[in-house]
DNA sequence: ATGACCGATTGCATCGGA
C-alpha cells in the first residue's frame, strides 16, 4: 500500500498537475492539504475518474483537507478533539481495510503560526498552532491505544531540524522553527510515533517545499515540512519513502511536492 | 547579466502562505 501526502496550495489551481501526478505515481492512498475550496467546488470527478473514492473536508478560501483512497472508506473523522469552536478545515481521519486488517490514516493541516509574535508576546496565530499540536498530540494518544498501523501525514510547518533547510540561520525566530515549535513536535513523536523518512532515509537537506520567491528551487533553497508520523504497527511494514521533487519543476506546480510511503500493508 | 511569488477574493488591493 503507497500512501501519500501533497499540499496542492488550490485544488482548483492544480486541475492539471494533480492527475498527472497521480496516473503516474498510482498511490493507494492520497493526503491532500490546502484545498482552499468549499466541498461543492471541489473536483471530485477529476479522482473518481482515476478509481479514487473522495472523503473531503473543504472551507472556503483556506485550508480544506481530502484523502483519495483506492480503497472504500470504512470510517471518517473530520475533526480534531479538543476544540468545538475550531472551524478551520485542517483534519480529516479515515480508516481503510488492508490486507491483515484497518489500516488509519489522517490528513493533516498543521497551522503555520506565523507571525509568532504580537509585541512582547506569542500572537494569537502562534498560540493557536502550539494549540492545535497539542490537541493533535492528545489524539494521537487516544488513537494509539487502538495498537494499529496509523499514518499521520500532511503538511505540518515544522522544520524538523538544522538538516532540514538550507540556512537554519533565516529561520530562527520562524513559527516554523521555534524551540517551542520542536518541543511540540517532538510531544508527538514522542508518543510513539516515527517519520517515515527519516526511518528508511534520513538524507539530510532532502526537502518537500520550494518557496514561488526568490528562485528558491534552482537554488535549492527548500524546507522539509511535510511528514508521514507512523505508529509502531506502521513502521513495522515501511518499505522506503520516496519524494518526488521533479513535480515542483513542472508547468503551475504546488510550492509543496508529493512524499510517499510504501508499505507492507 | 540580473532565476521578478502565487492563489483567492468581489478586487482593480489585500490577505495568507512559509
Amino acid at each position: 500500500m503507497e500512501i501519500a501526502s501533497f499540499n496542492v496550495n488550490s485544488i482548483r489551481a492544480r486541475t492539471h498537475a494533480v492527475p498527472v501526478w497521480l496516473s503516474e505515481a498510482k498511490p493507494d492512498i492520497v493526503c491532500l492539504q490546502e484545498l482552499k475550496t468549499m466541498d461543492a467546488d471541489f473536483p471530485s470527478e477529476l479522482f473518481e475518474e482515476l478509481g479514487y473514492n473522495v472523503a473531503l473536508h473543504g472551507q472556503k478560501s483556506y485550508n480544506g483537507v481530502a484523502v483519495l483512497s483506492k480503497l472504500p472508506f470504512e470510517e471518517v473523522n473530520m475533526r480534531l478533539p479538543g476544540d468545538d469552536n475550531d472551524e478551520q478545515a485542517r483534519y480529516l481521519e479515515v480508516v481503510v481495510a488492508g490486507k491483515n486488517g484497518p489500516v488509519r490514516v489522517s490528513s493533516i493541516y498543521l497551522p503555520n503560526g506565523n507571525p509568532v509574535m504580537d509585541g512582547d508576546s506569542f500572537s494569537a496565530k502562534y498560540t493557536y498552532k502550539l494549540d492545535w499540536m497539542a490537541r493533535l498530540k492528545a489524539h494521537a494518544q487516544t488513537l494509539l491505544t487502538y495498537e494499529e498501523p496509523l499514518i499521520l501525514c500532511g503538511d505540518y510547518n515544522v522544520i524538523p531540524s538544522a538538516d532540514d533547510v538550507h540556512d537554519a540561520s533565516l529561520w530562527a525566530g520562524d513559527a516554523l522553527f521555534m524551540p517551542q515549535t520542536h518541543a511540540a513536535f517532538r510531544a508527538i513523536t514522542n508518543l510513539g510515533l516515527t517519520s517515515a523518512y527519516e526511518q528508511v532515509d534520513g538524507r539530510p537537506h532532502q526537502y518537500t517545499y520550494w518557496g514561488y520567491q526568490g528562485g528558491a528551487r534552482p537554488k535549492n533553497h527548500g524546507i522539509r515540512i511535510d511528514h508521514l508520523l507512523c505508529s509502531a504497527q506502521a513502521i513495522d511494514h515501511l518499505k522506503s519513502v520516496r519524494i518526488d521533487e521533479h513535480v515542483r519543476d513542472r508547468e503551475k506546480p504546488s510550492d509543496h511536492v508529493p512524499i510517499i510511503g510504501v508499505f507492507d500493508l
